[in-house]
DNA sequence: TATTCCGATAGTGAC
DNA sequence: GTCACTATCGGAATGAG
C-alpha cells in the first residue's frame, strides 16, 4: 500500500503557502510541482487537489479513484491531462530557450507508486539526471516496460469495458515488482547495458547525439533560410535594378 | 580450484631472501609466515617446502597431497604439526609477555582454500582483528562449523580406512560454500548475531571478559602467593627468631 | 515503486 | 574459500504536528 505522505500533505496545503521552489503553478483542481528528485532534464508532478466529491483517501492512487466512481474518475483524470498539456507547452518553450529545439515529453502514472496521492509524472524523454540512480528508477520510467502507464493508455482503460478495465487496473504489485528488476535496456535503441553507470553513460551519449542531430537540422534550416533570403534579396535587387533602369527610362 | 599463487611463490623462494616481515622462521621442510591478513591477534601460516619426492603441484592442497601417497602425506603433515607445536610454544610465550596469560591456539586447514599451496593456519582463539571483515572470513575459522579442519581431525582421517578418508577429503566445494553462508554465531557462547559489525562487537566483548577473568585469576594467584610468602616469611622469621633465640642460648 | 543509510551479496580483476 | 573494487540487492527508518 502507498503510505508515504509527502505528496498528500502538499495536496492538502493552501497553494499560496507552498514555496516557489516546490510549486510551479496551480488551478482550482490541480497543483503542478517540481519533482524533488527529477529523473530527466524536466520532471514535474501533477497532483489533483482535494475537493468534493472526493476525499483525500479517494485520491490515494488510480485504484482508490476507480473504486469511487468511473465517470468522476474519468473527469478527474481528464482534468489532470488538461493541466499536463498546458505544462507541456511551457516545457517546450523552455526547451527551445535552453537548447534551441523541443523533444518528446512523457506523461503517465506509475503502476505501483510508493507515495500516497495520485501523481501524474510529466517529464522530458531523456532520462538524463544525477538523481537517476537505481535500476528501479530507470525501469519505472522506461516507456515500453509497462510500469510507466502513459496517460493515453489509462484514459483508454477508462473507456474500455468494466472487465477489461478491472483487469488492467488490478495488475498486482508482484507483476510490477518484476518489471523493475528487468535488465537495463536503452529506451532509444534497445541495447542492453550491464549496469547503471554504463546505462547512464549510454543515455548521455544518446542525448548528445540527439542534440547534435537537432543542431544540424537547425543549421540546415538556417542555411536554407539564408539561401532563401539571398534569393529574395537577389530578386528584389534585380527588381530595384529594373526599377532604376525603368526609372532612368 | 585453488589457483592464486602468492603462497606457492613464497614456498619456492630461498628463505634467506624472504623479508622478516613475511617469514617468521623456517626449517629444512617448512616455512612459518605471518598471515598477511590476520583474523586473530596471532595468526601464522605453515607451508611445506618443496622437496623430493614432492613436486610443487603435489603440495597444492590436501587432496593433491593425498593423491600422491598416503604414507608420505602422513609424514608431511606430521612435519607441519611439529613446526606448529613449536610455533604454539612461541606464541604462548608472547601471549604471556603481552597479556600476562595464555589462551587457546587453533591449528587447521581450510576445507576449500582459495590459494594454491597447502597452508596450515595457526591462530589464537579470539578472532578479534581489523582484517576480519566478512561472514565468509568468520565462518571459515569457526571451530565447530566444519570448514576449519583441525589438524587432529585431519590426522585422524589419515589413519582411518581409505573409504572413510576419501569421503572426508572429497567433501565438495558446494558443501563448504554453504558453511560460509551459515548464520553468524559466537564461537564462545553460540549466540546468533545479525551481522558482522554486531558480531565483531560481541567478539570484542567476549575477548575483554576473557581478559578480565584471566586478570582476576592472576590477581588471586598473586594474592595467594603473597599470603604464602607472608607465611613463609613469617615462618622463616620465626625460625630466625628461634635461631637467634637458640643462638642466644 | 519516495530517499537514505547500512550491510550483505555478487562479479571482476589482480599476477 | 586471497584481497580490493564496484555495483546490486535487501531491509529499516523516515515525518508531521
Amino acid at each position: 500500500m502507498s503510505s508515504l505522505t509527502a505528496l498528500r500533505s502538499i495536496a492538502l496545503r493552501d497553494p499560496l503557502t507552498i514555496p516557489n521552489s516546490v510549486l510551479y503553478n496551480h488551478s482550482q483542481t490541480s497543483l503542478v510541482v517540481f519533482d524533488a528528485y527529477p529523473k530527466s532534464i524536466f520532471h514535474f508532478l501533477i497532483l489533483p487537489r482535494v475537493h468534493e466529491p472526493f476525499t483525500v483517501t479517494d485520491l490515494t492512487d488510480l485504484r482508490s479513484l476507480l473504486r469511487k466512481d468511473i465517470d468522476l474518475a474519468k473527469e478527474l483524470i481528464h482534468g489532470l491531462k488538461i493541466a499536463a498539456d498546458s505544462l507541456k507547452h511551457d516545457i517546450e518553450e523552455e526547451m527551445v530557450k535552453r537548447y534551441g529545439f523541443k523533444w518528446e515529453i512523457w506523461m503517465g502514472f506509475h503502476g505501483a507508486p510508493s507515495m500516497a496521492h495520485l501523481h501524474l509524472h510529466v517529464l522530458s524523454a531523456d532520462l538524463c539526471s544525477e538523481k537517476m540512480k537505481h535500476k528501479k528508477h530507470y525501469n519505472s520510467f522506461h516507456p515500453k516496460h509497462g510500469f510507466f502507464l502513459h496517460i493515453e493508455t489509462v484514459l483508454a482503460w477508462l473507456d474500455a469495458t468494466p472487465t477489461y478495465r478491472a483487469s488492467m487496473i488490478n495488475i498486482n504489485q508482484a507483476t510490477y515488482g518484476k518489471i523493475l528488476k528487468e535488465p537495463l535496456s536503452c529506451f532509444h535503441c534497445s541495447k542492453q547495458l550491464k549496469d547503471m553507470p554504463t546505462l547512464k553513460g549510454h543515455l548521455q551519449d544518446e542525448w548528445e547525439s540527439v542534440m547534435k542531430r537537432e543542431r544540424t537540422k537547425l543549421e540546415r534550416k538556417k542555411h536554407i533560410t539564408t539561401k532563401h533570403e539571398q534569393l529574395v534579396n537577389a530578386s528584389s535587387t534585380r527588381h530595384e535594378e529594373e526599377e532604376s533602369k525603368s526609372g532612368q527610362q
